[in-house]
DNA sequence: CTGAAAGCGCTAACAC
DNA sequence: GTGTTAGCGCTTTCAG
């Protein structure tokens, strides 16, 4: 039909139900009723109302819509940074999930809010919650937040947390096999007939700690004994990561091969060597965690742990949403792999 | 002070303005009043009313606010996807961008609301706007929406785009130099003596036309003859790439070099020339476009066409404030520079 | 089947 | 200085 009603339009831009109705000659709830697709309203007249609607551009405005619902259809998703108020977000890692968890979010029709947030003072969590901006939260990373996670958990369902799997932990949380994954990078080194094998990264957060707990069992297995000086401490971004790692081949003890805590650090190590005149695998068997895209593409191919972060943002949201409607949903262990390149054999 | 309101708590998480008011034994306006720092209130009570919301873990609820307001503080970034419905943000340059981006916008104390668009039917754009979600758009990337960006721009001016400056465009745009990108990798490739230099990518979308004009140029200024048989038109995933530049490998017209429209796809090249048992530089030289992540850790290390993606971000959210407060603030032209690395050489 | 009216939670003009 | 009140634009009871 062409559009009698072309006159009564009022500017372009700030249409509201009240115009849509006007021009169908019809009331607001009808129109809120036909736009919503309700069978109540006869479908001729539906037609007509989302025609005239689309005709002049015509959308309903979010913040009335949630407000009125108490319902945003917006899923938060969070970045939480433990220090460096100027750190960016430019880790492959936080950008692959970024993109994975955007690519799930998406499908199910919802909007994604990204939060980066410096997580210094308490009640960080508790105020992005109580503003009602997202219907659910996914944190990617529990920082050194865990016992604020676990607070919030008691009265929060809805948030779904990347991250380790702790002891007495009450908030949904999936993550990779940590340990496992450590145990095999260690185990894999051993076999090279690598004795001096170093420990690359932070232990504290708790995913270091526990790729650290698997580089320890690794270790015990292959008949190794631990030796703290071969504990590398890193900070995460490469270029500091490598000033780490430099500092300790000029001054530390002497090592034949590396685990990493990400394949981030571990290329660092392998700029560090590069740097020193030595050279992966053949002074020094790297092997990294995360396969993300340099894995497969650096000089030479890093081994790694894979984790498989299109599982782990699908699992994430799949629990969100079934925490959001109601279910006390668990978390999940996502497994590991072993993954054999250049960079140590 | 210690808390004497304890007991009138409602139940946790569903606070509103009157809780605290009742709480204060004030008046709504004057909590809100005091939330937003008003100097009418007296300070010691504005501090009391503050601390009794922070004790309660009491926030503004955004949905209400922004209606009330009609501001979200947000700030839209949107994706579009000209093809693939199922496609994943996972090209590195989006995902590098969306970072930049979102550390741009949270430094402004804005959120940001990740969009990712299928722009395939019209008006796409116009419902993102009247959904009034945000406060300001930043597009990545103009897709095939040339006409239909001008078009809105006509009516809404807080929207800046990445993407080639073109004829007639009446949006705002932040983009590289691409031209003289082009121009800048051919000239390198031809002084190292190559004479068959490829194009590899899409020439059709805007910033793919001007890198191959460019790409053109150079071959002129070389005194190069430009032979049609030397374009290789690929897809913008590496996996995909790589598979045409094979296919180009075993029946195409031979070449002893490539520029690329973007590392991915320089990286596709030489994983299928080492596939098919040839190398770069040795074989074919090859140049990039990006200077992404990837670029100074592939091996061999990736010359490339650096954009300054920082530098970009910082540009278009600077724009989009600027627009957003009425001012009718023009595009950009970001230089471009050639980092030259063995891939090349 | 359709409309009138209430109210989601907030801010600000207007009184006092 | 502070409170009362009128909406912001929408959805949904409740009446008809």
């Amino acid at each position: 039909m062409d559009n009698p009603d072309i006159a009564e339009a009022p500017e372009r831009g700030r249409l509201k139900m009240a115009d849509i109705a006007r021009m169908a000659g019809v009331s607001i709830s009808t129109v809120s009723r036909a736009l919503a697709g309700n069978p109540l309203i006869p479908k001729t007249l539906r037609d007509q109302i989302v025609e005239i609607a689309q005709t002049h551009g015509y959308v309903v405005n979010q913040s009335a819509r949630s407000l009125r619902l108490r319902k945003t259809d917006t899923i938060g998703v969070i970045i939480p940074l433990a220090h460096e108020a100027g750190q960016l977000i430019s880790d492959p890692f936080f950008l692959e999930m970024v993109g994975r968890l955007a690519d799930e979010i998406t499908r199910r029709n919802y909007s994604v809010l990204l939060n980066k947030v410096i997580v210094t003072e308490a009640g960080w969590l508790d105020r992005i919650i109580q503003s009602h901006r997202a219907d659910g939260l996914v944190l990617i990373g529990q920082s050194t937040q865990h016992t604020a996670l676990n607070t919030v958990a008691d009265s929060y369902k809805p948030m779904v947390v990347w991250g380790a799997q702790l002891p007495g932990q009450r908030y949904c949380a999936v993550g990779s096999d940590n340990v496992e994954g450590g145990r095999l990078a260690v185990t894999h080194l051993a076999a090279q007939g690598r004795k001096r094998i170093a420990f690359l990264g932070a232990v504290d957060a708790p995913e270091a700690a526990q790729r650290f707990e698997g580089y320890k069992k690794g270790l015990a297995e292959a008949g190794i004994a631990f030796d703290p000086a071969l504990v590398v401490p890193t900070p995460y971004t490469l270029e500091d990561a490598q000033v780490a790692v430099a500092a300790f081949l000029a001054e530390g003890a002497p090592f034949d091969a590396a685990f990493a805590f990400s394949d981030v650090i571990a290329l660092a190590a392998i700029g560090a060597l590069s740097e020193a005149g030595k050279s992966a695998p053949g002074d020094v068997a790297v092997g990294g965690f995360d396969d993300n895209v340099l894995a497969r593409h650096s000089a030479p191919p890093l081994t790694t742990i894979r984790q498989d972060l299109a599982f782990g943002a699908r699992a994430m949201v799949d629990l969100l949403f079934r925490r959001m409607a109601g279910e006390d949903a668990a978390g999940v262990l996502a497994p590991v792999e072993l993954i054999v390149r250049g960079s140590s054999v």
